[in-house]
DNA sequence: AATACTTGTAAAAAATAAAATTACATGATA
DNA sequence: TATCATGTAATTTTATTTTTTACAAGTATT
């Protein structure tokens, strides 16, 4: 499949380094549990960093957050990533000379853009700690935490 | 891929129904409009007519909407062309031996499931009715209304 | 200092989902 | 009957994402 899943694999990547502190942290562990390769696990992270979620130090295995995980949310990731891209795209290959066509789009823009704000609402209240609690909760193996 | 946009096409076909209810309402005309091929266009009717929106009969170019435009919103068009794929992906493609990936992405799904909900129930509130009422009001061209 | 790691990044290649195209069977209408 | 139309399957093309390759540059250990 090749639908969009760098949402998917950052927020895994963020969990992994999250319940795994003192472990090897490098891109190539790493890209062992996301089932990738290490550039792409450093593209990734390189978002990340850029988005001011990630620090990490180049020639050194040593990715922390910036923040704690309950002010990293699935919004931010989102952003980090996706940047503008939207969930639901217009088409804006219609024929410029329909009048239906070009206005139809731009008011379908509108709606995308209500259905996108109550989307990202939505992904604003998933925080990176909900996850990795849940996480522990449903493998009942709290020995690896750290906090 | 491409970016999928067979719901705004099917937005825009069904305005363009219901818009020009008189004209010649043949997949290759309304093609024009979308700027795109006849085949094409008959295949989302063909979604929209599975979802039980469309009305229209071999041979003969005369599609009809089965209910009040009021009554057909964004959700039904998008479960009609779109079926169950959801707007965020998780990764099924992660190291099935590493418990943090399964889990994760196990986790990721639920949190989708949620933000999927938010979107649609967003997308149920709008209705074809508004949008083309909006394209009336915004080209201040009442003529061509048929109802 | 040498080495063996690492990250950071760019660029090219491969994979793949969507749209575009084709082809033709079938139905409607004049 | 001729000429349209729709319905649909199969193939090709296109666009986006992931994957891969390559290498410059930073870090740590000996």
């Amino acid at each position: 499949m090749k639908y969009p899943m760098k949402l998917s694999n950052a927020m895994h990547i963020l969990a992994f380094i999250y319940i795994n502190p003192k472990n090897d942290l490098s891109s190539a562990t790493i890209a062992v549990s996301v089932h990738t390769n290490p550039a792409y696990v450093r593209q990734i992270m390189a978002d990340l960093k850029m988005a001011g979620i990630l620090n990490n130090t180049q020639g050194h295995a040593n990715p922390t957050f910036t923040r704690p995980a309950d002010k990293i949310t699935l919004l931010d990731v989102y952003r980090a990533v996706e940047g503008d891209k939207p969930l639901i795209h217009i088409d804006t290959n219609i024929n410029p000379d329909c009048n239906v066509g070009v206005n139809i789009q731009r008011i379908l823009q509108e709606k995308y853009q209500m259905i996108q704000k109550d989307a990202e609402e939505s992904m604003h209240k998933v925080t990176l700690e909900q996850i990795v609690d849940e996480f522990h909760k449903c493998t009942k193996d709290q020995s690896m935490r750290w906090d």
